[in-house]
DNA sequence: GTGTCTGCAAATCTTTTGCAACAAT
DNA sequence: ATTGTTGCAAAAGATTTGCAGACAC
């Protein structure tokens, strides 16, 4: 994901913000792991296994500083942390984000896109008159796994 | 809305627990404002009003009390609080809930009720394999009031 | 060299918990 | 009388912030 990184060099130093291993890195990591949604603690010790200095309090300005920029998405499963993952399209405009599916047997989180939403905000937007900007959607349930476990 | 109370008192009952002015408090404020997303805190003063030895620790162990009976629901909109609200329906078969708009200009949250997530829950289980018994949905943008000041 | 960033520890903020007194049944 | 419940204060757990030293530019 070297695409990722330099756009990420290249809007730090378009604020003039300062490119640091620190940063590079939680991006790196989040870039590494497009599935799993890491909460800060998860990234902390990610990054801390090739560079341990780093502190905690580092991962979460930076977590801030990468959601201002677009570039990563949260994603609150209502577990007592918050989640975040990097974002999947490759520009910027990014519109329609956080589709999950959440297994309550096992908590496995999967993604899915679908373009029934769209259809629910115009629907919106001529009865209940409120302009949609974007949406989160959640499905809570069981995956094939766990249903296949349970026979 | 003494039909609320009294189930609850029903509930409350049948489960071997103890009916309390304190409980009672709690489901009374909370079926007074069902269209507020109440956090802890302001559930906790609105009781104090009228019954000022209340404590804080009461009102969360009331609240995890109403969500296990299914008489709350838990909204949380990611600003550092988490709310909550009456059930809607009168029956405690409530599939579906959870459906809000939520105005980025004011913060007002309204609910809605559609049938197109069940058409989206069916899409679900046929093409990812995964049974879904619970959805929630945030949509994210401007309501009427904001959207004609902004002109 | 200048101004930003980092790591640490302390602070903050919501929510939970232990416990002795208290109230409902 | 018995057992669950309350209020308080302390604890917990995630996230934030202040600050002096360190680093990017």
């Amino acid at each position: 994901m070297t695409a990722k990184r330099d756009k990420f060099k290249a809007l730090l130093k378009e604020k003039g913000l300062k490119v640091t291993t620190q940063r590079v890195m939680v991006l790196e990591v989040l870039s590494q792991c497009p599935d799993r949604h890491l909460t800060a603690e998860e990234i902390y010790e990610l990054v801390k296994a090739d560079y341990p200095e780093i502190g905690l309090a580092t991962v979460y300005r930076t977590i801030q500083l990468l959601l201002e920029l677009n570039l990563v998405d949260r994603i609150n499963l209502d577990d007592g942390y918050v989640r975040y993952e990097i974002g999947q399209a490759d520009n910027s405009e990014v519109k329609h984000h956080h589709h999950h599916l959440i297994c309550l047997e096992c908590g496995k989180v999967s993604s899915f896109e679908d373009d029934l939403l769209d259809e629910l905000e115009k629907k919106i937007i001529d009865t209940a008159s409120f302009q949609v900007t974007d949406h989160e959607v959640k499905l809570y349930g069981y995956c094939k796994e766990c249903l296949s476990k349970k026979g």
